[in-house]
DNA sequence: GTCTATATCGCGATAGAC
DNA sequence: GTCTATCGCGATATAGAC
């Protein structure tokens, strides 16, 4: 379910939803179920309103377009990857940061794998889609370069000889953790919690 | 165009192919671009048919159905990857081709990036396609495994230390050698050749 | 082999009742 | 806010002429 994901990183106690509201969390939680399962351009809107339960005209009172939902789903994953990486000046919590972002980070890119995987199609078909993903990712490359360096400085880790950088280590990593569970999946070995932490060592 | 995956590994003079068989390839390099570009789902058999510049109808003379060409681009990316991986009793030789062949990986993963894009979603909806992905899946990491533990023998490579095994890198670098060019992509950074040999080191 | 024409279906999106 | 009904469109797949 997506609550593996959506508790991790949010206020511990939510505010009670207004109805709207939580026909919307419905919507994009059926949403992005169908999306991984199927791809979104395999999905209809009429299966998603189906999914949540709710009649196929509701779903466009809350959305004007299913490109909308596709930009909610963004949003919330956006969300869970903020304010992670602030480097910390004690060596081990860092190294204990490392680990834990790289698990939270298989885990959002496992509950959203739909994005990762369609992104170039998705951008290419949604230009303010595209606007976000590209200032997104531009800022959290840095985050890690800042928070990389220190852990090199920190001597918890060595620079990649060249010409590879600790950029190139950091994409690389990014690569490992958004598609891991996936390539588990797709051997047919079901990507389970224990598994995902068996994964990071 | 495909000619750049299309010519590394066929033999050297192709026979003169029947009016037929002509057909039938335009289809799939017509469906190849589109599906990277939009997505299976997304690509219509009417496009397919315009972008290969025959009619809709004639299409269905040569497939069936969509799913069909989408599994005759799937007998042409194991085509690909046949027959790569013999170790070598010659370490150096044996670099060079690991070299080689991780190249070449990333040539068809981005050639035909839609499959892996949207494996889990291809495997769901098709029996015998996952059926022919398991098998050949199984075969290639075993392969990688007998060529690997030569590099190891050769003092070629380190073996990873526990908890990590040689069948662990050698799905990072799956991994990698899948995805690389995309992500380059999806930063809008133009996967070009140079790029490409850039990539590897 | 290839074309044009067409039947059938399901999707996206809106209108209007409740 | 939510539903049912419906319009218009485009997609798949087939039929039949050339």
């Amino acid at each position: 379910m997506s609550s593996t994901v959506e508790d991790s990183r949010q206020e511990g106690r939510r505010a009670p939803m207004a109805k709207s509201e939580r026909t919307r969390t419905r919507i994009l939680d059926a949403a992005r179920e169908l999306f991984n399962e199927r791809g979104t351009a395999a999905v209809s809107t009429n299966a998603i309103a189906a999914e949540a339960g709710i009649s196929p005209g509701n779903l466009y009172y809350h959305f004007s377009d299913k490109r909308q939902i596709i930009r909610a789903l963004q949003e919330q994953i956006v969300g869970h990857h903020e304010n992670r990486w602030e480097p910390s000046s004690d060596a081990a919590e860092n190294l204990a940061k490392l680990r834990e972002n790289v698990m939270a980070a298989m885990g959002v890119a496992w509950e959203y794998r739909f994005f990762e995987r369609e992104l170039l199609a998705l951008l290419r078909a949604d230009e303010e889609l595209r606007a976000v993903y590209t200032e997104v990712h531009e800022r959290r490359l840095g985050e890690w370069l800042r928070f990389g360096e220190q852990l090199v400085a920190q001597g918890v880790m060595r620079e990649p000889g060249p010409p590879r950088s600790l950029a190139d280590l950091g994409v690389a990593m990014w690569l490992i953790a958004s598609h891991w569970l996936s390539f588990l999946e797709s051997r047919e070995m079901p990507a389970t919690r224990p598994r995902l932490r068996g994964s990071v060592i």
